[in-house]
DNA sequence: TTTCATTTTGAACTTGGTGTTTTTTATTGA
DNA sequence: TCAATAAAAAACACCAAGTTCAAAATGAAA
């Protein structure tokens, strides 16, 4: 089970690709993604106009390329098929300025739209056996399950511009208690 | 009481405003907002180019501008200093394609954010009775009002997105009983 | 209806970022 | 060491942004 296929990437590219991740998270920060140009972080990078081409399409597919470790959180929010928030912003915590980067104000909210899907399918998969089987209440779990999981972004984005005032463990349960709480009312 | 200043705004500036708003809000419609150019909205509205920079400095001051009346939606959502979701529901269904190009997945979430920080503090206002003066329960309360106030976008959004699928009752019903089950639990 | 102020137009122009291409140079893996 | 590959550098066409200005159109008010 361990024996996965070893590519070998190119140093070059390795290193083209880090520093162009890198300069965006930086750029991020100082001016908000939205007004960061591809001119901005190739000059902040130290690469070619033509070497960026060569990796990406556009600013959007370097934010999404994933060599960042924030995928690993949104992995790590669901351990034996069961939620799991104290992983969630336990990663989040481990990685403060990537994370305020990807989700913090001036972020662009990309990142934070494909996190809340993520977390919209594993809520829908949790509590789905709640609703039953006709449209009304599949839609009805839609929607809740949706907006939910723009509830818990919303408590992330706010911990993370906040500094992290509370500690992990206090907004773990207090989402996962707000979450319970919406569930359990709506099943009545 | 009645006496208001009646501001005499020439026609042609009326006019040129009205086709403006109208082009934009087609254009969303049509492509979303991030893709919509200036040179678009002059030429569907057909308004010279330095006619639109005569009254506004940006596509997203142009939507900002207020000129329709999802604003109303906004102000009716508290009667007698109570929220009332029935009435913010209403005015969205009054107002259905334009509250698509304001708030739907092609609307750049400008709107939906200005909306949201709205909702926050009307729900924060409601609320902050049950928390204590201490700074932590200040910030868990903020916390709280912005999250439920997302919820609550995202409720709407669903809504719209899904050609309204539910009553206005029902969204109001379930969208307010949603919002108590949060404060009630969090009361504890 | 005439007058006068204001708005609109249209065109020209600068600036700045995008995305592509080509040639040359440097680095890598084997 | 050497063939393959990546990076760099520079030039290019393209498009939208934003500014400017003189001329034309239109509205308001008398």
């Amino acid at each position: 089970m361990k024996a996965e296929k070893e590519i070998i990437v190119d140093r070059r590219i390795q290193k083209t690709k880090k520093a162009l991740t890198e300069a965006l998270i930086h750029l991020i920060l100082e001016k908000s993604y939205e007004k960061v140009t591809i001119q901005d972080i190739i000059d902040r990078a130290n690469v070619g106009r033509s070497t960026f081409y060569m990796h990406y399409e556009s600013k959007e597919q370097l934010l999404l390329d994933g060599h960042n470790n924030l995928n690993v959180a949104m992995f790590s929010i669901e351990i034996n098929g069961e939620l799991s928030f104290k992983n969630l912003f336990g990663h989040i915590a481990q990685n403060q300025q990537l994370a305020k980067a990807m989700l913090g104000k001036k972020s662009g909210n990309i990142m934070a739209e494909f996190f809340k899907n993520s977390i919209a399918i594993k809520i829908k998969k949790k509590f789905g056996h709640q609703f039953g089987k006709g449209k009304k209440e599949q839609k009805l779990l839609s929607y809740l399950s949706e907006a939910t999981a723009a509830l818990v972004i919303s408590f992330l984005v706010s911990w993370v511009e906040d500094e992290m005032f509370f500690s992990t463990e206090e907004m773990a349960s207090k989402c996962q208690d707000t979450v319970t709480s919406i569930f359990v009312y709506s099943k009545i």
